[in-house]
DNA sequence: TTAAATAGTAACTATAATGGTTACAAATAG
DNA sequence: CTATTTGTAACCATTATAGTTACTATTTAA
């Protein structure tokens, strides 16, 4: 199971997508998250160097660095939890079995497979899908206060 | 990214498939893999609870419990890895912060929605397709001597 | 110009999962 | 019976995650 920085790392974006102020702090972001705010900086940090948010020291996060609808999970995913194949391959197998010796290969070829159907996935919802999707929820649950 | 107990099971599930002998054990298993006969073993009782291979005490692995095209990648993923969510999600946000109070929810079905696309790839792969990439493999490469 | 606030990062800790190992009881073929 | 093999328990080393403290660099704004 992947780890818990792609889900953080959509609240974070929903934050500064949603903020009213003209920017948001690391320490408000993890108010909202109930975490730590280097830990926030951390993915803020990878986000920043993929070119999906704005920040600067002082102010904090100002925005989006482009728009929502040109955020995909895609483009969040490989930010916060790289690139890498979908499963690990033992390798260093038995050459001297006709299996040991091509089963690598074979593994590698379903890793590929299942990796391009997971990015295509993920290329399929973008940021804006998130930002309505919690917009319903607003709109169906009566109105929480602002976090104070 | 996930562990390599996938794609070992596809080396066992590979080995028991193509056996000439009545029956392999996990010693003989673990020489194709170049690992511990103890790991094979885990793996194979996982496989021998969901169903999919037939083993017993002092003979070994006697075979496939049905046939290679009726073995979907699913059930070996699920077998050996479980059927948890795709990635983490981070509980105890800050119910007083509109975002912090829906995120949960709206990430909870990105989670889903990633889960059934993964389940579905690994559902159009079928354990016959690897044993005949691995024959395929054999047919253009020189023909390794089986293992001793 | 200075002071306060904030990002960015290094370093550390605790916890959990993985991969590997030793050891041994239970089962069973022969 | 006995030798073999599965099925587990228990342990260890390594790695990744989540969280924390502490510090430097930056930069707004007074």
């Amino acid at each position: 199971m992947y780890s818990t920085k792609f889900s953080v790392s959509l609240h974070i974006l929903s934050l500064i997508a949603l903020k009213e102020e003209k920017s948001i702090t690391s320490d408000y972001i993890a108010g909202s998250i109930n975490t730590n705010p280097v830990l926030v900086r951390r993915l803020m940090s990878l986000l920043k160097k993929s070119g999906l948010i704005v920040a600067q020291t002082k102010i904090g996060a100002t925005g989006l660095a482009k728009p929502a609808n040109e955020i995909s999970m895609k483009e969040i995913f490989i930010a916060v939890e790289g690139d890498a194949p979908i499963f690990k391959i033992h390798e260093d197998t038995n050459q001297n079995c006709p299996v040991g010796a091509r089963i690598g290969s074979v593994v590698t070829h379903v890793n590929h497979q299942m990796k391009e159907k997971f990015n295509e996935e993920l290329d399929s919802i973008y940021l804006i899908d998130i930002l309505m999707d919690l917009d319903e929820q607003t709109n169906i649950n009566d109105h929480t206060e602002v976090m104070k």
